[in-house]
DNA sequence: ATCGTTCGCCAC
DNA sequence: AAACGTGGCGAACGAT
């Protein structure tokens, strides 16, 4: 078993404290100070590489980066995945939070940005503390203290094997995630900008509207009629169309696609722009991806599903039209690997429907799905599914669904019952273990506007939420399996890539972008290839640990390309 | 002025 | 005429 080293950093400075850990959590060693935590750090990656146990990763590894680590426990991250088991969704989830429970004190409400770095404005004596523990308390003994009580309640679990595989991923992930804010995503200012001044025209000074934009809106006004208004303003758009003597519901694109009114397509063309120059403009490049890197802060398990959010840039919303500025450096290569049909796989893995597991045996699942059901109509038969996913049940979808029914009917059996359970106020759970909120937590999923709600009979609008819950339940035991396979992947490839160089100038591969289903490394050209059969390892890694024997293949799309937009 | 909400588009 | 799931984000706009 891999030993297992408690670690806290001090306050300020470089330092920090280690202690030895048995296999049962308790201490193995005394405490030890060290006046610069990342040499200790290093050294003992260099040797036995033990699983490092420390209090949140986005708030430790950042200070020992460039050291990097091979594996973590991250208590923070850890701890809400054990209280959804135990039915306490959404309690606090800092060190000391966990503490209190422990010792039964009062338990702290994490802080909004807790886990973040902190900020060094002023003395540390006078900030409160950063673990959220009672004043006096040895940070280091909490640590060993939380992370002996996390293991036994994994023990108590129903699948604990499930649930240490579940943690170790997702710590893994919070380690690729603090090393890609680190290391960046290549970015081309100067093709950025390139493609922004074909698209929008020369930059603008701040503030002011690029030359095509403001051409693009003069014109849609004078479609309209001439009179000016501010193509920005739903309310204005709207009143301008009906000025014309079209009524429409709202300005949204699918809406404009069908109004037959040449001041309606350049209005699409106007918020396709205004959208590039507003999210992903030039105030954005200056913010987000200065020195040839975009540095976004990704927030492992932001979403409930266990997919990654993130936090400023909209890194997970790189416009398909900007990804040309992603380009590696000379010398580098871009290794591209996306799932293909990911989620339907993991249905097929999930239920154990042989039909869907036959299918899910190729290499185009919806292919061999329109083969066996469908007639050969790939396009059916991939809506019918994503609608059987997704919980549609409007249009053309409906009599799709009675085919998939007959066919495959363990996978529909699957879907149907989490989404029963969450209409009947249960609680589903993915694969490895992770819970989805209760309907009580704070936020719920899918609650319609109150103005809509208050107008609406009681009955109508419970029975809309249950359907919505409904949705939500169906939808999460796929989307939350399929995000553990996602970050069994990474956890897997991020080892893997470890192994690989260095080259003559200390290049080494890394993980520079991740997103649901799909992988982009850094990587010396030399070791482009390798880096490619590495994500196809790791991939294969995450499947069996994961999901076990299954007959599923879960493929990547792999491409080696210089620059993002070539990948598909 | 500042804050919170709504709309609507981007990604998967 | 969006009852298809998860998010981030920015402009407009109304509330304070």
């Amino acid at each position: 078993m891999t030993a297992r080293i408690a670690l806290v950093a001090d306050p300020d400075g470089h330092g920090g404290r280690l202690q030895r850990l048995a296999g049962d959590g308790s201490p193995a060693g005394p405490p030890e100070q060290h006046h610069d935590l990342a040499a200790a750090v290093a050294a003992a990656e260099a040797g036995e590489q033990p699983r490092w146990v420390w209090p949140a990763t986005d708030a430790v590894y950042p200070g020992l980066l460039p050291q990097r680590v091979a594996r973590c426990h991250d208590l923070a991250l850890v701890e809400p995945l054990l209280l959804g088991q135990e039915g306490r969704y959404g309690h606090p989830r800092s060190l000391g939070a966990a503490w209190a429970r422990v010792k039964g004190l009062p338990v702290p409400e994490d802080r909004p940005d807790s886990g973040a770095a902190d900020s060094h404005d002023q003395p540390s004596l006078f900030r409160p503390d950063r673990h959220q523990l009672p004043p006096g308390t040895d940070p280091l003994r909490a640590v060993v203290e939380v992370h002996a009580d996390q293991q036994r309640r994994v023990a108590r679990l129903e699948h604990p094997d499930r649930m240490r595989l579940l943690c170790a991923a997702e710590s893994a992930g919070a380690l690729a995630a603090a090393e890609m804010a680190h290391d960046g995503l290549p970015w081309r200012a100067d093709i950025h900008d390139e493609l922004l001044t074909r698209l929008l025209g020369p930059r603008p000074p701040a503030g002011s509207r690029p030359r095509l934009l403001g051409e693009l809106a003069a014109e849609v006004q004078r479609a309209l009629g001439g009179r000016p208004f501010n193509p920005d303003s739903h309310a204005q758009v709207l009143r301008a169309f009906a000025d014309q003597g079209i009524r429409l519901p709202s300005t949204r694109s699918w809406v404009l696609k069908q109004v037959d009114h040449p001041a309606a397509a350049l209005m699409l063309r106007y918020k396709e722009l205004s959208r590039i120059h507003t999210a992903h403009g030039w105030a954005w490049q200056e913010n987000w991806a200065r020195g040839g890197r975009f540095r976004p802060e990704y927030v492992v398990g932001g979403v409930v599903s266990g997919r990654w959010a993130s936090r400023g840039g909209g890194a997970l919303q790189i416009p398909r039209m900007l990804r040309g500025a992603v380009v590696a450096d000379p010398g580098w290569s871009l290794v591209v690997a996306d799932a293909a049909q990911l989620e339907p796989r993991v249905l097929a893995a999930l239920s154990g429907d042989a039909g869907l597991a036959r299918a899910a045996a190729q290499g185009d699942l919806y292919e061999a799905l329109a083969a066996i059901a469908f007639a050969g109509d790939r396009a059916r038969a991939k809506l019918g599914l994503l609608g059987a996913m997704y919980g549609q049940t409007s249009g053309e979808v409906g009599p799709l669904l009675t085919v998939l029914r007959r066919r495959f009917p363990a996978a529909m059996a699957y879907v149907e019952a989490a989404a029963r359970t969450g209409e009947d106020g249960g609680v589903v759970r993915s694969h490895l273990g992770r819970i989805c909120p209760p309907p009580s937590a704070p936020d719920p999923a899918g609650e319609p506007a109150e103005a809509e709600a208050a107008a609406e009979p009681d009955g109508d609008r419970l029975l809309r939420a249950a359907r919505a819950r409904g949705r939500f339940t169906r939808n999460f035991v796929i989307q939350a399996s399929a995000a553990e396979w996602a970050l069994a992947l990474l956890a897997a490839l991020r080892r893997r890539l470890a192994d690989i160089g260095p080259d003559a100038t200390g290049g080494r591969p890394h993980l520079v972008f991740f997103q649901h289903d799909e992988v982009v490394v850094h990587v010396p050209t030399q070791y482009a290839d390798l880096a490619a059969a590495a994500v196809g390892a790791a991939a294969e890694e995450a499947r069996t640990l994961v999901f076990g024997a299954t007959p599923v293949r879960m493929p990547l799309e792999t491409h080696v390309v210089d620059c993002y937009a070539d990948a598909k």
